[in-house]
DNA sequence: GCCGTTTTCGGCCCGACTGTTTTCAGTCG
């Protein structure tokens, strides 16, 4: 049983028991419990066959580390049956609709016998629920109006996708005077790969002005909500934008509670009450005294701490660095020497060699590695050994010519269903730089998808490997793999793993960064790009690193070519 | 249901907006 399906249970067990009426901070420690276990770097299955006490958890106590072994044992959790048997188990779907909380549901359940999404859509079609208390006509219009969305909801934003919106959203804000800051915050400030919505904080004085210009930007299709102090609206592309103003006396308070995460937010006020303090949008406030709240830094400053950069905001370790003065020194874009992981024209790139050599030297780097696809990949027409022997005298002329970047001889290389790699090891010797990876053969078992990849890197001219969980955002989920083997034998190995920076990858995110790193593991952060455009995604899997916890020293690309070298020869 | 360097009981983050009210409950973030 995967974390995500045990975090799962716990959230239904979590809803039902919430439209049930139980002791509210109960419901909490449930969906605490299945969002400590969604973020788990291990799998929780591993550490109860392991024997582990699992109530050393922060969040965990003997109640749900029981409930945990069991569930992880027998497929059943306890008190989710005795529930089920009570109230229908389709209630917590519900959950899922805008506008429907737990009291709602259970009205909806008790006078009208709702306890389906169809059911619900028939008694809404019907006209019964504007006759409830509590309801109206237009709570029922709303009700119709989600479930028609429900389906294609279910996905969040690409980062990069988020960017294309704010850039331009962000730019038509700030024309106006009455505008001293603006800042978006929430997931999109702490980078993570999707974003739920684009939550906008803007400083000004005359929040009217700031309001209607807001909700009259032409790309909103609708206004959800619109007050003195904040507004919610969806863009014609669904995307959710959420705007809160403040005064600028006010914006590094508001600044960080709108950052998160929920849970970073939680452990600071807690902090904070601890200290006779009370912190929340406006400012920090001992009494009714409001001491700070100008900056993020005064905030921090009020509870003892340095300033925490955003992608470490997850409650996950980061204020107990800050309190010891441990946190890391990030890596940053401009660390980055080179980029490791692109194609050409020669394959399914849309440029040149020479193109891509050109706009890589543009960015600055000292040295790039072409890695075109192998012979396998002939949809993508792969190269085999002969035209890969053309491609590295083509690079070996242009290296001649060119002073100020190094061109490194590569392939991006299929690892067979076998585990072999794609092209025979002579060809192979010929080159700077190997990326292998999983192209084909997705369906196979975690076994023998993870043996495959072991297989693989036992050959000496394995060095990345790459896009390592194969996922694609919102498209294809990743392959059954055991990352923690593969680290452990990368470690072994002398091998990197990728961070993967195209948008719709970034499959090294987060947990996994953070574990290359404790292994000691390089991480290669690459753009995989198929066009000189693409170099730019860069700073997308940098943000991954960062989310991760690195630091310059734990990446290969951010090495000099020299060192670079040395460990590429294993 | 969790937690504890004062606590094994009694707390648990808190403000804004909407819709349905006529002073507030429900929901959201």
């Amino acid at each position: 049983m995967h974390n995500a399906e045990i975090a799962r249970k716990f959230h239904e067990l979590a809803d039902l028991l919430e439209i049930q009426g139980a002791n509210p901070f109960r419901v909490r420690a449930y969906r605490n419990a299945a969002s400590i276990v969604e973020g788990s770097s291990r799998p929780l299955e591993d550490m109860v066959a392991e024997g582990e006490d699992l109530s050393a958890i922060k969040g965990i106590g003997n109640d749900l580390a029981g409930k945990i072994a069991e569930l992880v044992e027998t497929g059943n959790l306890p008190g989710l049956e005795a529930l089920q048997k009570d109230m229908p188990a389709q209630l917590s779907e519900l959950m899922r609709l805008d506008q429907l909380g737990p009291r709602r549901i259970r009205a909806l359940n008790e006078e009208l016998g709702v306890s389906s999404l169809k059911e619900l859509k028939e008694v809404a079609e019907a006209g019964k629920i504007r006759k409830l208390a509590g309801f109206g006509a237009r709570t029922e219009s709303r009700i119709l109006e989600e479930i028609s969305k429900l389906s294609d909801r279910d996905h969040r934003t690409r980062l990069a996708e988020a960017e294309q919106v704010v850039g331009p959203l962000v730019a038509y804000l700030d024309k106006l005077d009455e505008i001293s800051r603006i800042e978006v915050a929430g997931s999109y400030r702490r980078r993570k790969e999707t974003v739920g919505d684009l939550d906008i904080l803007v400083a000004s004085e005359n929040s009217k002005a700031v309001m209607e210009r807001f909700t009259s930007h032409p790309e909103v299709a609708k206004v959800a909500s619109k007050g003195k102090t904040r507004a919610t609206v969806f863009l014609k592309s669904d995307l959710q934008v959420d705007l809160r103003v403040v005064k600028a006396d006010s914006f590094g308070a508001a600044l960080h509670y709108f950052t998160g995460s929920r849970a970073h937010n939680v452990a600071i006020r807690k902090m904070a009450g601890e200290n006779g303090l009370k912190i929340n949008e406006y400012g920090v406030y001992r009494g009714r005294k409001r001491i700070a709240g100008k900056t993020e830094t005064e905030v921090f400053e009020q509870v003892n701490l340095p300033w925490i950069p955003p992608e470490l905001r997850e409650n996950k370790g980061e204020i107990e660095a800050a309190r010891e003065g441990r946190l890391p020194d990030l890596v940053e874009e401009s660390d980055i020497r080179g980029d490791l992981h692109m194609h050409t024209s020669a394959t399914d790139g849309r440029n040149s060699l020479e193109e891509m050599v050109e706009a890589a030297r543009r960015l600055g780097y000292e040295y790039i590695a072409i890695t075109d696809h192998s012979r396998r990949l002939t949809m993508a027409n792969g190269l085999d050994a002969k035209r890969l022997r053309q491609q590295i005298a083509d690079i070996d002329k242009l290296n001649d010519e060119l002073g100020d970047i190094r061109v490194l001889k590569g392939i991006e290389v299929d690892i067979l269903e076998d585990g072999k790699l794609d092209l025979p090891d002579e060809v192979l010797n010929e080159l700077d730089i190997t990326v292998c990876s999983i192209h084909s053969r997705f369906e196979l078992s975690e076994k023998q998808q993870t043996e495959r990849v072991l297989r693989a890197m036992d050959n000496p001219r394995f060095n990345i490997l790459g896009h390592p969980t194969g996922r694609l955002i919102n498209t294809r989920e990743a392959y059954q793999i055991d990352l923690e083997a593969i680290i452990e034998a990368a470690a072994e190995r002398g091998c990197c793993l990728e961070l993967n920076a195209q948008p719709s990858r970034l499959d090294l995110a987060g947990h996994y960064a953070g574990m290359l790193r404790e292994a000691g593991v390089l991480g290669a952060v690459s753009t995989d790009a198929h066009a000189t455009d693409h170099l730019r995604f860069m700073h997308l899997g940098v943000a991954q690193a960062r989310r991760g916890w690195m630091e310059k020293k734990h990446l290969l690309n951010t090495r000099t070519l020299k060192q670079l070298q040395g460990i590429l020869a294993r």
